[in-house]
DNA sequence: AATGTGTAGCTTACAGTA
DNA sequence: GACTGTAAGCTACACATT
């Protein structure tokens, strides 16, 4: 009807109609029925290029109502009539952005493949929103969407650039958007999705005229190739091992010489050119000395970035022989850039200016004095350090058979483990952490230290020792480690549950739910404190933590009839608990509604899951409500506030199964509380 | 007295080597809906089907007398039950005249309708460690045999 | 094309508010 | 008695699957 009148207006242009009917759809888009929301926001959006006349009350054009009711509107087709119709331009882009991570999937749907697709410039939206709506879009819980974000990038924002993919990747800025992985992860889906169309050839030119597009994609494809496992094409695309290892040296050469315009770039070549080379065959004997000779001469080189680092020692334990020859020659490097800083310390201008471009970032942590020469010492002690942690995430061997590492755990961790500097002591535990993976007795003796780490540090060291923590009583059992330590394992879970820092709790309760679920560890009090924790108004915005839980209790409770059990018997006091906070919330918190924590716990707790995932009721409890209803009749009389909510949840349980006994006893206290009441 | 202790040495190998992996899989596809926390949660039902089939296997496997002894009552008791809650007091009936409606809603509604970001939570997270990547493939264990024993005669 | 699945919207009923 | 918000059950429809 509205929408007929704004047709027909447009036909018999009249002022006074067209400001009546207007004002008349200003209030219509605050209709209690969504159909009649949805006509009058499709006849407000015929308006919207023809009129940016402020609304005398709120001051709002057409567009900023409507793009507020794009955010607001509780009806998904609302919101979706508004996505559809609202024409893009700089004001309404970010809002059509924002509808990408809409609570209906639809929605996301047609954002992707109606308006984003349409756009006629794809760098008119900023990298970083950009990357993020690719990543949110290419990893999407639903698989349409998924579809259209990844349509989006192979049909239609390719177009842009011509169809030419290098051209396409430039434009993306794809140096930006390596965080995350999330450049790969477009560029695996393009690739996957116009394989066939187009013909990718490495040839010799090819590899020497690199650019970081180029590289980035020879670096992608590889990968691709490889998860694919076609292996025919994976040879022919790549050079043999002696030619990628020039071409290596080439490019880092060309990075040393740059100018600062071009050092990022040939920096990042370097980058995909040492990933490109992890997917090379080393069983080529010259190939592989020639490989490890490279990598052996950049790995002693100053200022090398983290990953650049991460990739040569991962490519120097494919190129050795085995672990034991592996843990030599990472040592032997590492005393040589000891050696190497200490004679520095003595001269060299040159490098403490490369130092210090390089110290940049971790200056803000090193304490005060800029003293070049320490910064220096301090910066090959940190890098030793990172080479020591890549090289032990690496190792499996224990110390035993491997006892090269006694002398770098003794002469490099240890005493940055006990150095003042906040840097050294983080990376130096990082390093102890990976040690003690390897030998048993290391990690018991270490135990307390970790635990003091845990009560005692900084925040930063604090996360890395509980980490650790929890990484040592998945490898060697909770009884052997609480051993160590008595009971302060328990009361240290549950600082740690309550600690104020979001990523302590959320680290807490990931250890936890892997311990817990691997049956390492099984406690009623602890687990109370983790369902507490999630529905508490403080973890309102804690997303990892909200999700590793979300995920976690139902595979608790559902793949184990003992589990439920011990679920059962804290559900109904953990609910009072939560409904109490729930009374007592203060301004500005909130949490989930009872009703819907009622409705959770009853899920958790309802054997029916726990039936369909065994595939049998054997040793399942069908009666496990019944029991909770007993429970919740008896606290019912007592506490009135919490009449309504545990009601609620009295609706909830499945009592079908329930053996007579129990359900006698829920009938006559109920019978009891009607009496009462009457 | 809580605090019990049930463990073997390593659980994430342990537990990523035996079925227990498959196990943990199958929550990745019932769990795949409802990740993103307590406010964005809905009871997904439609079971039906599969209780049904449960039901009917009990009906097979279970006497008739259980059936009937125990889900008959439990359905006209639970009815009492609900009379119980408030249902004697019911209001006399009447005819709901209906005046004009207030058409407009009241939006204090603050929610952008959004989806929190998703951190793909699955049972991936919870096979590892926390410090030591697991590589799935290893990379010395071909070379091993004929290196391994070279090296350790060389060492020792 | 036929089927099953999931969701939106409608209706009904009830309880609280003032 | 009017009017709201909430909950639950039902139906129709759109979608995906085979």
């Amino acid at each position: 009807m509205y929408l007929i009148l704004t047709n027909i207006l447009f036909c018999y242009n009249s002022e006074d109609l067209y400001q009546d009917l207007k004002s008349a759809l200003y209030y219509r888009i605050k209709d209690k029925e969504a159909s009649v929301r949805i006509q009058a926001v499709t006849a407000l959006s015929r308006l919207q290029s023809a009129d940016d006349e402020p609304d005398q009350k709120d001051g709002l054009t057409i567009i900023q109502k409507l793009t507020w009711i794009l955010r607001h509107d509780a009806s998904a087709e609302v919101r979706r009539v508004i996505i559809l119709n609202l024409e893009i331009n700089d004001t309404t882009l970010p809002s059509l952005i924002e509808r990408t991570r809409d609570v209906d999937f639809i929605n996301r749907r047609i954002v992707f493949e109606r308006k984003l697709s349409q756009i006629a410039d794809f760098q008119v939206i900023p990298s970083e929103a950009r990357f993020k709506l690719i990543k949110s879009g290419l990893s999407d819980r639903d698989k349409s969407v998924r579809k259209a974000a990844g349509k989006m990038i192979a049909d239609s924002w390719i177009k842009q650039a011509d169809q030419n993919l290098l051209e396409f990747l430039e434009r993306m800025d794809i140096m930006d958007g390596m965080a995350g992985g999330v450049s790969e992860k477009m560029l695996a889906s393009l690739l996957e999705l116009r394989m066939s169309s187009m013909s990718i050839k490495f040839d010799g030119q090819f590899w020497e005229n690199l650019s970081p597009e180029s590289a980035f994609l020879a670096y992608v494809y590889t990968n691709l190739l490889h998860s694919k496992k076609m292996e025919e094409q994976l040879d022919e695309i790549l050079p043999e091992v002696t030619r990628h290892a020039f071409y290596i040296q080439h490019y880092n050469n060309l990075w040393h010489q740059a100018t600062k315009e071009t050092e990022g770039e040939y920096e990042f070549i370097v980058a995909q050119m040492l990933g490109v080379a992890k997917k090379l065959d080393y069983a080529d004997e010259v190939g592989r000395r020639k490989m490890y000779s490279v990598l052996r001469e950049m790995i002693l080189e100053p200022d090398l970035p983290d990953d650049h680092l991460a990739s040569l020692v991962n490519l120097m334990s494919l190129t050795a022989m085995d672990e034991r020859d592996f843990t030599r020659i990472m040592i032997d490097v590492i005393s040589d850039i000891q050696e190497q800083a200490d004679i520095d310390d003595v001269d060299n201008e040159s490098s403490s200016k490369r130092i210090k471009l390089e110290g940049l970032a971790a200056k803000e942590y090193l304490s005060d004095e800029a003293d070049p020469q320490i910064l220096q010492v301090m910066l090959a002690k940190l890098k030793c350090l990172s080479i020591c942690k890549f090289m032990l995430e690496i190792c499996e061997e224990s110390l035993q058979d491997n006892s090269t590492i006694y002398g770098i755990l003794n002469q490099l961790v240890i005493p940055a483990v006990q150095s003042k500097e906040v840097v050294l002591r983080e990376e130096g535990l990082h390093c102890l952490g990976l040690v003690c993976h390897l030998d048993k007795d290391l990690a018991l003796h270490n135990i307390t230290l970790f635990v003091h780490c845990v009560s005692n540090g900084h925040d930063e060291l604090k996360k890395k020792a509980l980490m650790i923590l929890f990484d040592m009583i998945m490898k060697y059992g909770y009884p052997t480690v609480s051993e160590k330590i008595g009971d302060v394992s328990k009361s240290l879970f549950e600082l740690c549950l309550d600690n104020v820092s979001p990523d302590i709790q959320y680290i807490a309760s990931e250890g936890l739910a892997k311990l817990i679920l691997s049956r390492s560890y099984k406690n009623d009090d602890t687990l109370k404190l983790l369902v507490l924790l999630y529905f508490f108004p403080t973890s309102i915005d804690n997303t990892k933590l909200q999700q590793c839980l979300t995920y976690f209790f139902p595979a608790y409770c559902h793949s184990s009839s003992e589990n439920q059990k011990m679920m059962s018997s804290i559900a109904i006091s953990t609910l009072q608990d939560l409904i109490l906070t729930y009374l007592d919330l203060e301004e500005g918190e909130s949490m989930a509604a009872p009703n819907v924590i009622s409705e959770m716990i009853a899920h958790w707790t309802d054997p029916r899951p726990l039936v369909e995932y065994q595939r049998s009721n054997d040793d399942v409890d069908m009666s496990i409500q019944g029991k909770m209803a007993v429970d919740i009749l008896r606290t019912l009389h007592r506490a009135d506030i919490l009449r309504r909510a545990f009601c609620h949840i009295l609706t909830k349980l499945y009592l079908d199964e329930v053996d007579q006994q129990t359900l006698k006893t829920i009938l006559d206290l109920a019978e009891i509380i009607e009496k009462v009441q009457l | 007295h809580n605090t019990m202790e049930i463990t073997e040495t390593d659980q994430v190998t342990n537990i990523s080597t035996n079925q227990e992996n498959e196990l943990l899989s199958y929550f990745d596809t019932t769990l795949s809906k409802n990740w993103a926390g307590p406010t964005h949660w809905k009871l997904r039902k439609t079971k039906s089907t599969s209780v049904k089939q449960d039901k009917n296997h009990d009906d097979g496997t279970n006497s008739a007398a259980t059936e009937r002894s125990q889900k008959k009552p439990s359905a006209r008791l639970f009815t009492i039950d609900f009379l119980e809650g408030e249902d004697i007091i019911t209001d006399d009936i009447f005819a709901l005249p209906r005046r004009a409606n207030i058409t407009v809603n009241n939006t204090k509604d603050h929610s952008l309708h959004l989806l929190p970001d998703d951190e793909n939570f699955s049972s991936k997270q919870l096979l590892r460690y926390f410090m030591k990547p697991v590589f799935s493939v290893a990379r010395w264990k071909n070379k091993n045999f004929k290196s391994q024993t070279d090296e350790t005669t060389e060492i020792v």
